[in-house]
DNA sequence: AAAATATGTCAACAAGGCTGACATATTTGA
DNA sequence: TCAAATATGTCAGCCTTGTTGACATATTTT
């Protein structure tokens, strides 16, 4: 039995094999979701460090860009972060000149957020290895599969 | 023009339109890998709160249930982050007895890691939400749709 | 015996989560 | 109309988890 070196150095019974069977748990796609992520990121975050921003800011700056005008509370549902939590990173993007406030046309107390030109650009400059990379893993696949990837994405988005 | 209102409050020109249809960047997806992985980690998270421990322990745990008896090195090399953040949290799991430390049994001056049985049900605990979010997901899918979604998510990761 | 390697540890710092409390402006509803 | 609810901003402070750089120890390699 393998366990003898675990008994070396305590009476603490350990485990020497690996997990990957258990209850017919896909623990080989779980580890692939966290590689992709942990690779999809780093894209942008090498291009963040020139602006002392963080992936923080590449989370606003995306949303804001993707939908023009959505007020501060359609962001906080978005990201699930709390109101501190953004104020800090949205501030710094207003200052710098990438994100624009409006007061809301109907509802004076909403800050609609834009984009300025500035900001639009950061935004496509952090997506575009970001495309890069999907296209790629997309490029191995037929259009079904690409659709087939789609519906597993939302499939593995909670519905609220 | 709908940049009546930007003008409002600055001299800035902001961006109203949506950015979707840029330079053919797949801002869909890019949107839908970062919701998936958002609520992927929410379910783990949740249970962590109970033993005190947060996402970083999480990793740890579950590579070294895939791979007991992996060096700090090998574990270094996967999560990519330094030696002293992994220290802080393997530290943690070590003296709250979820994982073990071995002497390697060739090289004296290795640590090879392995869960007790304490780290084991752990790690199953954790995987067990994020497996049945997994099989909800790839359950709209037929046997080679879900080949394709590996097929993606290998192709997102860097091959080094 | 010297150099390289694997690990651990210390001090200090930064980003980005969190809480709770409170202020302001504005809208809504009784 | 006036009180309550809402949208946002802000202050102070905390925690986790990432970072750097330096240095110590044990062990292996050359």
């Amino acid at each position: 039995m393998s366990s003898d070196q675990a008994r070396k150095t305590s009476e603490e019974k350990t485990v020497t094999g690996p997990i990957s069977d258990a209850e017919g748990i896909d623990f080989d796609l779980i580890e692939q979701l966290f590689f992709a992520y942990r690779d999809f990121t780093s894209d942008p975050d090498a291009i963040l460090e020139k602006s002392g921003f963080g992936r923080a800011h590449h989370r606003v700056v995306h949303f804001v860009n993707r939908q023009p005008g959505m007020t501060v509370a359609d962001l906080l549902d978005t990201l699930r972060i709390t109101k501190q939590s953004l104020a800090r990173v949205l501030k710094q993007l207003v200052d710098s000149g990438y994100i624009h406030q409006v007061v809301g046309p109907k509802d004076r107390r909403q800050r609609r957020l834009y984009p300025t030109l500035k900001g639009r650009e950061l935004a496509l400059e952090l997506a575009r290895p970001q495309s890069r990379r999907i296209a790629k893993a997309l490029s191995a696949l037929d259009p079904q599969g690409r659709d087939m990837v789609r519906t597993f994405l939302q499939g593995m988005t909670d519905t609220d």
